[in-house]
DNA sequence: GTATAAACCTACCGGACGGTCGGTAAGACG
DNA sequence: CGTCTTACCGACCGTCCGGTAGGTTTATAC
């Protein structure tokens, strides 16, 4: 049994080489880290790092793919077991920022660095966000046909629902004012919404916006 | 008068030097943009490039500035002068939206790239995005004041719209099946009035989501 | 104790990049 | 005509990067 426990140790050390990269990518960018910056903060040097990995690449692929192995997991797969189709839509929304602020960082490099990738890498990442997308969509379309839903396109409604949990990444500070918590909320609550008093509206009708 | 005409005539190349920099930065990303594409696609070399710029940072900054100019120019200025708070919210954010969509990408770069910059630029460029940040959140304020917001945090507002509104970047193309003025129009709609139909969040009232 | 394989390291390579230097061709100006 | 400035170019430099070849230490297996 020793070898299990090798194996599992190799295993370990596997996981710690992509955390470390994954917080160095998301601090400095994946072209401004060198396989160096990664190495020295595993106490290692460039070649002994490349005992793990296969390529710069590959591994920016590899943080990537576990980005949305989490993202699968804990909104995806839960959600579908919510039968209204409301609840559900708070439960993503909620859950997906909660990886944002919460998670290591592995989601925020997914938004951030598919230019880096090769094409095919590429194709592969773009098809796996793109299934999040359509689900998340396909979610709002139920809504729409039970009449919940005000009169939005959902499509732009479901890339602004990403716009603002994905900004998440840009702007919240684990030491903030506020918890993860607080802001799943508050997220939720602007989504679903909107900023402006229903009973303000009204005044707001039939007025335009238009440059002149 | 010659000199008027040469002077212009360099300061109309300086901008095409500006415009095919920001093309090629907001297609392919900073890092991975070498002086020498820009200059290639300008139908230079290098070194004559460099009788323009006076560095590649120098370069990035100069054209955050621009998308900052621009954003001054078409969305803060224009926003003063319309006394009605809501009013003025729909302005800043389908005006926005519209230099989102329609910008020549100064505005994308500049909210991408930040990493890139030296401390010293970096701080400029942070202040003036903070000082437009806090000009919305102050709209926020006073709508709030005015009775006319819902309960939410103005910040986490305020970042939200900003996300929804630099998302745009990611996932708008000019030719699909939606324009500009469709869009923003539909932003304006999702951020203010949010996605549930009033009638509908009765029924979701009291219900919180929690993780098990 | 010896084989064996995993977990590293030192030293190096080829190439790309930002940036510079010393020009040159062309037009304006007197 | 000669001078001066503008707008470039060819060649080059030092540095850093991703990646590799080949060795050495260390822990386990028998």
């Amino acid at each position: 049994m020793k070898a299990q426990k090798k194996r599992s140790a190799n295993k370990d050390r596997l996981a710690e080489v992509y955390r470390a990269a994954a917080e160095i990518i998301l601090r400095k960018g994946y072209d401004a880290t060198s396989i160096n910056d990664i190495a020295n903060a595993l106490g290692m040097t460039k070649a002994g790092l490349y005992h793990y990995i296969n390529g710069k690449k590959e591994l920016l692929f590899d943080i990537m793919n576990f980005g949305l192995d989490e993202l699968e997991e804990e909104v995806i797969t839960p959600a579908q077991s919510i039968p209204d189709t409301a609840a559900r839509l708070r439960f993503i929304i909620a859950s997906h920022a909660r990886l944002v602020t919460m998670g290591g960082g592995a989601i925020t490099i997914l938004v951030d660095e598919i230019r880096a990738l090769t094409p095919a890498q590429n194709r592969k990442i773009t098809r796996r966000k793109r299934a999040h997308f359509d689900r998340l969509r396909e979610v709002l379309n139920k809504l729409k046909s039970e009449g919940m839903l005000q009169d939005v396109d959902t499509t732009v409604a479901t890339f602004s629902l990403l716009g603002m949990i994905n900004w998440l990444s840009r702007w919240f500070k684990q030491d903030g004012a506020l918890t993860e918590e607080q802001i799943a909320e508050e997220i939720v609550k602007i989504a679903l919404d909107g900023l402006l008093r229903p009973e303000s509206r009204a005044a707001q009708r039939g007025l335009r916006v238009v440059r002149d």
